[in-house]
Parts: C-alpha cells; structure tokens; sequence
DNA sequence: TATTGATCATGC
DNA sequence: GCATGATCAATA
C-alpha cells in the first residue's frame, strides 16, 4: 500500500482528464445511459486510483483511513449535489456518540475529487478537477456534531423513524433504498422492534461548496 | 431553482 | 436485503 501523498499525487495526475478519457485509458466501457450510471463515474475513479473496499464497508483506502470521494461542481465551483455519508440506524445510533460514530470516522479523512457537472454534459465534456485531501476544521467538526447528535437524537425518538430532510444545516437524513415503499427492521432505545424506512445521512451541498471555497480561496484557481 | 424524497447499478 | 457508488426528478 502507498502513503498518501503517493495517493494525492496519483490523484493530481487525472487533474484535466475528461471522463471519457480516463475510462478509455482503463478500456471501461462508457455508459449507454448516462442518467442511469449514478455510479459510474464514483467507480471509475476508484479504479483509477487503486481504491480496494469495493463495496464492502470499510474505507476505500484502509491502510490510509481515506476514504474517497466525487463530488459534482458546476462551473462557480458550487457542488451540484448533496453527499451521501452512511446509513443511520437507530440500534447503532442508540449507544453511540459522536466520537465513535460512522459519520465521524467516515468523514475524518476524504480525498474530493471534483468533478465538472452540469445539466446536458457528456462524459467527454466533464473534466475531472484538482484534488483535495480534506480532515474537517475545528468549526466543520462542530457544525457536524452538532447536526448529528440532533439529527440521532431526533431519529431515536422518532416512532417510525418520521425525521424529513430539512433537519440539519450541514448534515440531513434522507431516505435510501431501492424503493419508497422500503422499510428494514430498527431497534429502539428500550429493545422495541420496528420497521422503518431506511435512511442514510447526507452532506448538504453548500456545506461540501464550503471545504472546496475555504481550500481556494477567491483568486485561486 | 434549490431542496427533499426517490431511484439506478453493482456485488455479495 | 444491505452496503457500496451517487444522481434523478418531483415538489416546494
């Protein structure tokens, strides 16, 4: 395994590159239908990279504890999409604050990636963007704690887990599942089952704008 | 048009 | 079904 300024450089280097191009340079085949692919371009920069959780639940880069990231940036550098994090469950959530949680541990070392994104765009028109090796600030950490033990809080007492996603001003629960009518088995604090729609949380877009605008400052490029 | 809720693909 | 990777698309 490589450290990662090995990592960031290897990064650095598909800085400019086109989607199109990156995946003609690993022979994987584009898309027939873009708006289908959600994920395509996410794994595609994972196999460039070299990244090896697949999709197991751990970091993409284990050895490093980073985990990556593609995040959509239109052309004022503001992210076009809120950011998946992780499923919140409410037995997990239960015993757990925010030092020991998933959010915290998945967020406490990201490699973004932006990429150029805007409606209309092929995948030979959106370039991949200049990197960046992001641990939150003092003030980020606060915002997210904050946002998670309200939004844990909230999910706990919920009866049939009925948090929407305008709680939270950097960080949101949102469902996840295939489909709407999805509900999974959730314990209680008192060892009460349920079922619930699942729900993951979510990095609001202008907090994720935020890390790229305080990293490049204005005049940067 | 920004946000929230819903959805698509893939590998166990 | 669940977790990985996200973006689509209806609504507010």
């Amino acid at each position: 395994m490589f450290a990662e300024g090995e990592l960031l450089r290897r990064a650095d280097a598909l800085a400019g590159w086109s989607i199109a191009e990156l995946a003609a340079r690993l022979q994987i085949p584009l898309p027939e239908r873009p708006e289908r692919a959600k994920g395509f371009v996410g794994r595609l920069l994972e196999e460039a990279l070299g990244a090896t959780a697949g999709s197991r639940p751990e970091a993409d880069f284990p050895a490093l504890g980073v985990e990556l990231k593609t995040i959509p940036l239109d052309s004022q550098g503001k992210a076009r999409e809120s950011t998946f994090v992780t499923y919140a469950s409410v037995d997990e959530l239960c015993g757990s604050d925010w030092e020991s949680s998933r959010v915290r541990h998945k967020l406490a070392r990201v490699l973004w990636i932006p990429i150029e994104a805007r409606p209309g765009l092929t995948f030979s028109e959106r370039r991949i963007g200049i990197p960046l090796l992001w641990s939150p600030n003092a003030a980020q950490e606060e915002l997210l704690r904050a946002d998670w033990e309200r939004l844990s809080e909230a999910l706990i007492a919920g009866e049939a887990g009925d948090v929407r996603g305008n709680v939270g001003q950097v960080l949101q629960l949102r469902p996840k599942a295939a489909r709407a009518e999805v509900r999974s088995l959730q314990w209680d604090a008192e060892g009460f089952a349920s079922l619930a729609q699942p729900k993951a949380f979510y990095l609001r877009a202008p907090f994720t704008t935020s890390i790229f605008a305080a990293a490049n400052p204005i005049g940067g490029q």
